[in-house]
DNA sequence: GTTTCATGTAACCTATATAGTTACGTGATT
DNA sequence: AATCACGTAACTATATAGGTTACATGAAAC
């Protein structure tokens, strides 16, 4: 795994069970296809579910499952489940004097613009569901 | 200082510059109004050299200055002479299988809203100049 | 011409954020 | 009761960014 990995872990795995959405998926089994740990999946599916995307169940014939169709789950409902935004506003440290009127005016200038960028970006996933993406690809799919 | 704080620093930076245009500006001066080190503010400042918006000088009277009018210098040129976007790409670590089309169908999607939403970012900014907004704060500059 | 001042860079250190790991608990199924 | 899988806390490892030191170069002052 990767810097901004969650929503690539997130979705990868969503991808594929739209696809197989027969049996549930273990934590484990995700963790091999995507090379990483079945700790880290559950994390980050954790949030899924809370989200509502997702159901986990525990014991023999537990694992995770979509909680809803795939044509019914937008890209940008996972990003947004995920919560933390790709845009991070400027250099907002806390070391921020308070005091100086132009570094504010920057920053301002500088969040005003990141807020429209992401409100873009999420716009564009809006329009993107599960189930648009797989049938893209047809039968063809491996791993 | 803090993580995306090169465009802060520049910023910042420029807008000083930009009101305090009759003499150069040391390193020094500005780590100290930016609570950093001159070694970082040389190399941020570099880039914008490179890119054609500052020159500096060594010696006595050395320093750096706006090498345009502060009318003639976008916040979206600053933006990209430092040529970090903000948005990076999903995570895209080199672990990649490289073979899995569901994986890559996702990071297409989210490639691509990445693309737009910073077209849009650099769009913002490009329409503001620091001749913009130093005048819109008028003559209460401190620090 | 030598001293001082400022940038230009390389090399290294440090702090932080993120992913990975271990360990142990809970509930469900066999 | 044993097994399986999630739930979570706590710790470790690593990658990245910023900070720091050191030294070189060039220009002005003396």
């Amino acid at each position: 795994m990767k810097q901004n990995s969650k929503l690539s872990l997130a979705l990868h795995t969503l991808g594929h069970m739209a696809v197989t959405q027969d049996r549930p998926m273990t934590s484990d089994f995700i963790a091999q296809f995507h090379h990483t740990n079945p700790v880290v999946v559950r994390r980050v599916l954790g949030s899924l579910r809370e989200a509502g995307l997702l159901t986990s169940e525990k014991g023999h014939a537990g694992g995770w499952r979509l909680a809803k169709a795939p044509e019914d789950i937008s890209v940008a409902e996972v990003y947004l489940a995920l919560g933390e935004p790709y845009l991070k506003p400027a250099g907002k440290g806390p070391d921020t004097p308070p005091g100086c009127a132009i570094r504010t005016a920057m920053e301002e200038t500088v969040t005003l613009a990141v807020s429209e960028a992401e409100a873009v970006f999420v716009e564009r996933l809006r329009t993107k569901t599960l189930a648009d993406l797989t049938a893209a690809m047809g039968p063809a799919l491996h791993s």
